[in-house]
DNA sequence: CGTACTTTTGAATCGCATCAAATCTGGTGG
DNA sequence: CCACCAGATTTGATGCGATTCAAAAGTACG
């Protein structure tokens, strides 16, 4: 059905790119599963009962949703880290999950989470960390996408993201554009204009504001 | 300094309205504080080291950075419930919060939080699961801010927020062209559109796609 | 019945998306 | 080392959709 390659994970290699995991190890070892999705495969689909929660570990999953009229709804789109948390708080998955390029996904059995969450102190306090500082990212990604213009999301996000009112881009512009929701050249346009007025420097990939 | 008023909150009044304080009753009563501020009050600064996690019981807080170029960029607005939880995480403030509307706050002092986190664990598990909730709800918000016009984030919000492609609206709709980033101008004339092509029910205060 | 707020429609304007095309860049293989 | 290619960057022209300013009609509430 599912197009998944199930193996073992080599918990050791893992644990070290992902930091995360490793306080999961006491009790994820040898029970978490690796699913490999190629583009396009399902992950799992509306109505399914949940039994694992799932870390991206590779890849990019799309979670979308079916409208009554039959529109496509793009709920989220995962780049990395753990998903699907809402297993834990509902009996029915609200939505499709499907590999939008080609995917690593870790599996670790709910029951196993949960018991982590519950037992596992070191554990508890990285994830809850960790969903704090994805709360406020989010939450000042949307302060900046509701501004009006290209140039105010640009100068919310070199304040917000950068330090000392500095960011050092570790992407091309492009895919900051992306960030910003503008179109590329909307932001090389925003970007130069600035530039030419003297509100922003450009130094390499460092963007400062003067 | 700050024109607080502090005083004893009525915890069981409180917990009655806000069920996920009730949890931390056992750890918070005797306490916990109210401060009231009146509009433009400063509940903290940024550089300053916090001793509270504090509840937004009514009122709107601001939270805001000081960009070096003398900009102010408004990082969040507060409508309730917990906030400053990156205090956990840093021992300084890294943006200041003041009042934009009379606020009442509930501080609960730091060690009272935390320890409430590691031992309470009723606490604790509705803690979590609101904040993957929040998480769930920010990721689907932010995709739909993304999207390029009225109309789509429109049916983007009645899919994800509506049951069956159908909500009802606790709110009037220039509250939702807010929700929607939009000016109220532009979501009555999307709204009145679709409902002339038939893409949109109106009846009363329920919108339904068909 | 008046006041405040929401809802509605109109007209002018602005900023961004889009389409197009040229240049620049880093990395590849011959 | 150079030719070449893919992707990033840049600039230009055009059009659309949303914002803004304005003004009127509807609605709730004391």
């Amino acid at each position: 059905m599912k197009d998944n390659l199930v193996s073992r994970p080599d918990w050791k290699a893992l644990a070290a790119k992902h930091p995360e995991l490793l306080l999961l190890l006491p009790q994820a070892a040898g029970v978490a599963k690796f699913k490999k999705l190629s583009q396009g495969g399902l992950l799992f689909q509306q109505g399914e009962q949940p039994r694992d929660i799932y870390y991206l570990l590779a890849g990019d999953i799309q979670i979308v949703r079916h409208a009554s009229n039959g529109e496509i709804v793009v709920v989220h789109r995962v780049h990395g880290g753990f998903f699907a948390e809402a297993s834990l708080e509902f009996p029915r998955y609200h939505s499709d999950a499907f590999a939008f390029t080609d995917c690593v996904v870790l599996a670790i059995p709910l029951s196993v989470y949960g018991d982590a969450l519950d037992n596992n102190a070191a554990f508890r306090r990285a994830h809850f960390v960790a969903q704090a500082r994805e709360i406020r990212k989010l939450r000042s990604r949307i302060e900046r996408l509701a501004l009006p213009t290209a140039r105010a999301r640009l100068v919310h996000y070199i304040v917000t993201e950068g330090v000392d009112g500095s960011v050092e881009l570790d992407q091309p512009l492009k895919a900051l554009a992306g960030e910003l929701n503008l179109s590329h050249e909307a932001l090389y346009r925003t970007l130069s204009g600035m530039a030419k007025g003297g509100v922003i420097e450009r130094r390499g990939n460092v963007l400062r504001l003067r």
